[in-house]
DNA sequence: TTCCTGAGTA
DNA sequence: TACTCAGGAA
């Protein structure tokens, strides 16, 4: 960006640091730099809440403390974890990558972008984050706090080679655990989409002020907002996978289950399938999980 | 109602 | 670029 100069970019760091630094001291979950952990964590969190996955991610872990620990179990056992975070591909995901992890890295985990983007659902936050969170490389994450942040910080839409340039350019020296989970916190608690512009550290400096139209609207890396849940598909899928944790189902029980139209019922079923979230069992007329 | 610490697909 | 993909919290 045109603007940030060394100078202004070290001032930005020091602000942000001071206040992020006191927060951060009560974040204990991220004490760990097992980068498997770490890896398990960023997955859970990809559309999902830290208060929601700080549980979650406690019993898998302890129940899968390695890579080969979970592709050694089912896909099914795996769900069953599952179970409340939601997004079940994330969790199909998860498991495929440990079993590539196994067999192409000898059960550890890579500490290269271009091996970590190369594993299944792994994309460019999460690959960033294992770098930055577990090996503590001096990588910028842009999730979709950050990029509202830097939107916001330029004064307008920017493109998604920007974001990453622009965030790389704030990565702080020898510091990027604390840099990352400090610019993130700023997004998810200050800089949020209404944002508490007078509680900011960078207020001063910002090309917005939260005057005006809202630069991070549209802008790349920026999530969009989330269809309606009642209603919906992810619903009819959830109520599906969710009963199938606790056994096989009948297929002429299926749209019952999830509670919509037989046929809307049958391809919301096929594209669980094609998913590979759910199994057919033609002999016995039923489903379950894999 | 909104908001989630994204990735894959087309 | 646009769309889909759970489920719970506030």
């Amino acid at each position: 960006m045109e603007r940030l100069t060394p100078q202004l970019v070290a001032d930005l760091q020091d602000s942000l640091l001071g206040w992020a630094a006191p927060r951060l001291r009560e974040l204990p979950w991220r004490a760990t730099r097992d980068p498997w952990a770490v890896l398990v964590s960023e997955f859970m969190l990809q559309q999902t809440g830290v208060a929601r996955v700080l549980p979650k991610w406690s019993a898998f872990v302890d129940e899968y403390p390695t890579p080969a620990a979970c592709a050694s179990a089912s896909l099914g056992d795996i769900l069953r974890l599952w179970q409340g975070l939601g997004y079940p591909r994330r969790a199909r995901n998860l498991h495929a990558s440990a079993g590539a992890i196994t067999t192409r890295h000898g059960g550890t985990v890579p500490d290269d972008l271009e091996s970590l983007l190369a594993l299944p659902g792994v994309g460019p936050y999460t690959a960033r984050a294992v770098l930055a969170f577990a090996f503590e490389h001096d990588v910028a994450v842009v999730d979709t706090n950050i990029a509202r942040v830097l939107a916001r910080f330029a004064g307008r839409r920017l493109k998604p080679r920007e974001v990453q340039s622009i965030a790389d350019e704030f990565v702080a020296e020898g510091a990027s655990w604390l840099w990352n989970q400090g610019f993130m916190d700023l997004g998810a608690t200050v800089c949020r989409p209404e944002p508490a512009c007078d509680e900011c550290p960078w207020t001063h400096e910002c090309a917005w002020r939260g005057e005006g139209d809202d630069p991070s609207v549209g802008s790349a890396g920026v999530s969009v907002a989330q269809s309606r849940f009642e209603g919906s598909d992810r619903q009819a899928r959830g109520r599906l996978i969710k009963a199938l944790g606790a056994g096989t189902v009948k297929i002429g029980d299926v749209a019952r289950v999830m509670d919509r139209p037989s046929e809307v019922a049958a391809k919301l079923l096929t594209d669980l399938e094609r998913d590979g979230l759910v199994v057919f069992h033609r002999e016995s007329g039923s489903v379950s999980l894999p």
